[in-house]
DNA sequence: ATCTTTGTTAACCAAATGGTTAAACCATAT
DNA sequence: ATATGGTTTAACCATTTGGTTAACAAAGAT
């Protein structure tokens, strides 16, 4: 491993646990085992290796949400493969969501450079499809924005609200993570149950 | 308005704004119009000033719930009030979610101060309720957290991500609000529809 | 009137923090 | 071997930041 993954590795755990305020370059050098310096070395600065990060991160999220909604499935189908897949992504990532969410509400000018991106995730098929299947009677009406929502609603917000669901519902770890595995195939239930005609 | 309360109000906006690491005690005074010493003098410093803004904050969003949730309403009309009610008071307070849920994240120890908090959300009546309904026939089976998590996620979910859902759906402030009032009856609709025999 | 308590400020301080520098290290080409 | 280039480090620096102090003002209490 190079000193430059070395860094970013260890940027991407203290970011992620702390955020861009709450991260100290002196702690992300000691997670990587390096001299402070080498972090201005291969980054420049904070706000650059934080960019990386992040950029990485949201780069992980994108395509993996557009290969499954433009894809030649269903709606139900792909509603299916989303919501397994994604959980499944997020269980070994458990710290992308809350991050993601996190700095683009801390940031909100940050956000425009990821709008012109080329991974950005791109409804717009989904939508459309959508629509088709409604007005093909397969889907009650319903308006296409409202159930992409509820989708990833339903999906991220568990994960970006962890600690705050543990608390509320009362969950060890254990019982978190047994209830995501359920959520693989809950969620589709619940959604396609209340949109099949 | 007290010196205290405008220092409050300050550390309201700052603290929602900026997060805990983020924000600034000077920052705070200015917001305040006052010395920054008074922060101080008033509060001891950051942490119990972040303390009393978060605790506040919590101790709106929490009974809210409680008293909708235990209230004598069916499940049904549960939903219904809690869904419309919570998301107005979400959209004159919309910095709230993300700020909560933000700060449980990063600081999980400060988590467990709440579970023993006497306005903590306390959904153990609301599950019982949930596994009646479905023992009389009311209800499809579902497991009754699932189900709980499902009506908190398509709720809150939109509002603490939200620069993240302006930026991926494409929504202007205008259109994301009209989404919202939209919501206020839609998620109980689709919940409904679901789980209704 | 003046003493005492409470509220308020400007100036100050020590620690933390992002960032820099100059020297040392090390591989590789000559 | 040694000169050269990139790599790495310890020490250092300037600024920011949370927090303190000492003086001052204002308002009751005596």
């Amino acid at each position: 491993m190079t000193t430059e993954e070395k860094i970013f590795n260890a940027a991407r755990i203290v970011f992620q646990k702390k955020g861009f305020a709450g991260a100290r370059m002196q702690e992300i050098a000691d997670e990587a085992g390096i001299n402070k310096a080498m972090l201005h070395y291969c980054f420049k600065n904070k706000q650059l290796l934080f960019e990386a990060v992040f950029m990485n991160a949201f780069s992980q999220l994108a395509p993996q949400i557009n290969e499954i909604f433009n894809s030649e499935a269903t709606v139900f189908e792909k509603i299916k493969k989303f919501t397994n897949s994604y959980i499944s992504f997020v269980i070994v990532n458990p710290y992308l969501p809350s991050f993601v969410i996190q700095e683009m509400n801390n940031n909100p000018e940050f956000v425009l450079s990821f709008l012109n991106h080329k991974n950005r995730p791109n409804p717009t098929p989904l939508l459309a499809q959508i629509e088709k299947e409604i007005a093909d009677g397969i889907i009650k009406p319903i308006p296409p924005k409202q159930l992409l929502l509820d989708i990833f609603s339903m999906t991220v917000f568990p994960f970006a609200a962890k600690m705050m669901i543990k608390g509320i519902i009362q969950l060890s770890e254990t019982e978190f993570n047994e209830m995501m595995e359920e959520r693989k195939t809950s969620i589709a239930e619940t959604i396609i149950n209340s949109i099949k005609k």
